[in-house]
DNA sequence: AAGAAGTCCTGGGCGC
DNA sequence: TGCGCCCAGGACTTCT
């Protein structure tokens, strides 16, 4: 599932290719994915904006395009972007095309059409709600041991559901948050505000090193995520816990454990994470 | 007000 | 082999 490292790795992959490139024109094969405006005026308002950048924020991709506008991009579980030679079909879960001047384009896809686009003003983000209420870069300077410990210390609720918040954190998804408790040796049902002092300080390192290692690494292609080229990242050789119920924990050996929570999987050593 | 539950989706894995 | 069932999950809405 794309989360901020998988994010990061295609607009690293995906911003050299198309910056500086115009939109020519959008092919709206599904239109229900435009989230903002209506599918009309997303068209007409994306054909002849030149692409500038590409920042991300949380797990949301922002391609920064002329006349101050912005294509907010969120692929959700399941969903690609990527940038293939002039004249390629759309697969049967291409949702959106946009051709580039180049004559190359991006397909938008999306098996389970959850994945979702939006055209903003680039001072008005907040008309997409998600993007408005978003938390703290967990990789920015802001990001400090010090806001960790405050925040978690008033929060009464589960560390991992925290972990998942993205109004607290903005980009940590389930496979980095079970990673990150694993590796600071943290049960995930433990709630946010009992963690000791040093439990917080292993996290907050935990945190920053899953993600950065997961950015090292290209992402975690556990099913379905390729970058913005098509190509597939090496992160899951690198998991210790997540999808690996039975397995033996790397650090103790105990087989990993499978817990529900939040009406999510949370995997976890038993030995390790206490 | 915070937390839980329901919703959207399809492919893959499972049992029989 | 083939059918039906259930599960995966991020963000958002609705309910408690």
């Amino acid at each position: 599932m794309p989360e901020l490292p998988e994010v990061e790795t295609v607009k690293r992959s995906l911003e050299n290719k198309i910056a500086g490139l115009i939109v020519n024109e959008v092919l709206l094969i599904r239109p229900k994915v435009v989230r903002f405006p209506g599918p009309q005026a997303f068209m007409e308002g994306l054909a002849g904006k030149k692409v500038k950048k590409i920042d991300r924020r949380g797990k949301y991709l922002l391609i920064h395009l002329s006349g101050s506008m912005i294509l907010a991009v969120h692929l959700r579980m399941t969903g690609r972007l990527i940038y293939l030679p002039p004249g390629t079909q759309p697969s049967r879960h291409t949702h959106a095309v946009f051709r580039l001047s180049n004559g190359f384009e991006v397909h938008f896809s999306d098996m389970r059409q959850f994945g979702r686009l939006a055209l903003l003003e680039a001072d008005r983000l907040d008309d997409w709600p998600g993007l408005k209420n978003l938390g703290i870069e967990p990789l920015d300077k802001s990001f400090t041991r010090d806001f960790l410990k405050k925040e978690l210390k008033r929060r009464r609720t589960r560390i991992k559901s925290l972990l998942l918040d993205q109004t607290f954190i903005a980009g940590i998804g389930n496979i980095y948050a079970d990673e990150a408790l694993h590796r600071a040796r943290i049960n995930p049902e433990r709630t946010a505000s009992g963690l000791t002092p040093r439990e917080v300080a292993r996290l907050y390192r935990a945190i920053r090193e899953v993600l950065a290692e997961g950015i090292a690494n290209r992402g975690t292609t556990f099913r379905d995520y390729v970058d913005g080229l098509g190509q597939s990242g090496t992160n899951q050789v690198s998991l210790r816990v997540y999808g690996r119920e039975g397995r033996p924990c790397p650090d103790c050996g105990q087989p990993v454990r499978r817990a529900r929570l939040g009406g999510r999987s949370a995997y976890y050593c038993p030995g390790c994470q206490k």
